[in-house]
DNA sequence: GTCTATAACTAGATAGAC
DNA sequence: GTCTATCTAGTTATAGAC
């Protein structure tokens, strides 16, 4: 965190940090002032509240996530070109703002209640916008779910998730987590070329029969 | 919540609610007497500290989970079976104790260092065990898993985000909730009934010459 | 085992000088 | 735009009566 930059941004990064690290509710406006540098008071001239401050990162965070996944749609045509953008780009979102998504997922009870209600029609559409993905290939033949809304919610919290363990200096990098996560959801998604070799794949009239 | 119960249950159970709802630093402890009909003195007879009141939470959370765990291994004998008991115990647990289990995913951060310690210990242990279960359908060849550590995070924050979402009167009831997960798991661990059908069907050596 | 009263402290936010 | 000083209210926990 440079010195140099503006103290709104320095407080910014201070929120990430210690909301990320002790929760909104345990950290003081106090600690937040001197992570940023400045004092106590002058906090008051950049943001009108605490509570100011948390939901201006969930804006920032719920908007950026919303613009990596249309520009995921628009770049790619097939449905599962797109799918596999789409989840690659929320990978990485969530190793690269680690902490703004690890907030997005265990504060939004300390955002008010007219915040909260801002912030969860942003996480709906984007849960719709990826639905509609899943929706896509099923109709095209060449994913086969048997519950959409319910594997579209497993998909993207298992993706989530990556914020909540992934370490920049550990075992993986955040390109090869991004290419397991986009393997794991073509297996929960069924996805196969085509209808008749996914059928052929999936449920063997032969096999079906040989189980009894 | 019944009256006549003794006040340590009620406490706990106020204590599951609020901090479940509003989270543990938001929770005064005057409102989880309030809500377990005793003062706020009072509640210091059954409990030394608020924090005591949320490891007791922690505590009988995570040993549940791990006495589900070692039942599921103890009641089935091939690693297919045992994967498929050990999701389904999983899924139910997060959608019977919700709460609690929510409260275990929000609140780690608000343990003192001690107790979170021991808590991450369990947590650990189990990841460890589940992990067990996955690599030993490997090395009988039924599942086909490229990184097992990554797809058993994946699988287990995937089935814990049950407790984030599931409604107990939602268009989805909790056997039906967790079937599809096993399902989905299944999917995600490559399940196959032996190494040769299995490989035949995810490698085929002639689809992988045709791509070039 | 539960109560009332309160100690000791910390919180978010504001006022006004510079 | 940043500072110091402070207001008001709420916090966990304890003391001691019953």
């Amino acid at each position: 965190m440079s010195d140099n930059e503006d103290a709104a941004e320095r407080i910014r990064k201070a929120a990430i940090a210690l909301f990320k690290t002790h929760g909104y509710h345990a950290t003081p406006v106090r600690a937040l002032a001197e992570v940023a540098k400045i004092e106590a008071g002058s906090l008051y001239y950049h943001f009108p509240s605490k509570q100011e401050i948390l939901f201006d990162n969930f804006v920032r965070t719920m908007d950026m996530l919303l613009e990596g996944l249309a520009r995921a749609v628009e770049t790619e045509s097939t449905p599962r070109r797109r799918l596999r953008v789409a989840v690659r780009n929320h990978v990485l979102f969530h190793t690269r703002r680690q902490d703004e998504a690890f907030i997005s997922h265990t504060e939004i009870r300390a955002l008010s209640e007219q915040n909260r209600r801002e912030i969860l029609a942003k996480r709906d559409l984007y849960e719709e916008r990826f639905c509609e993905l899943l929706r896509a290939g099923v109709e095209a033949g060449v994913f086969h779910i048997p519950d959409v809304r319910l594997t579209n919610i497993a998909i993207l919290t298992m993706c989530s998730g990556v914020a909540d363990w992934f370490l920049h200096d550990g075992r993986l990098d955040e390109e090869s987590v991004a290419e397991r996560y986009v393997e794991m959801v073509e297996r929960l998604v069924g996805y196969s070329r085509s209808t008749e070799s996914s059928d052929r794949k999936r449920l063997p009239a032969r096999r079906r029969k040989a189980r009894r």
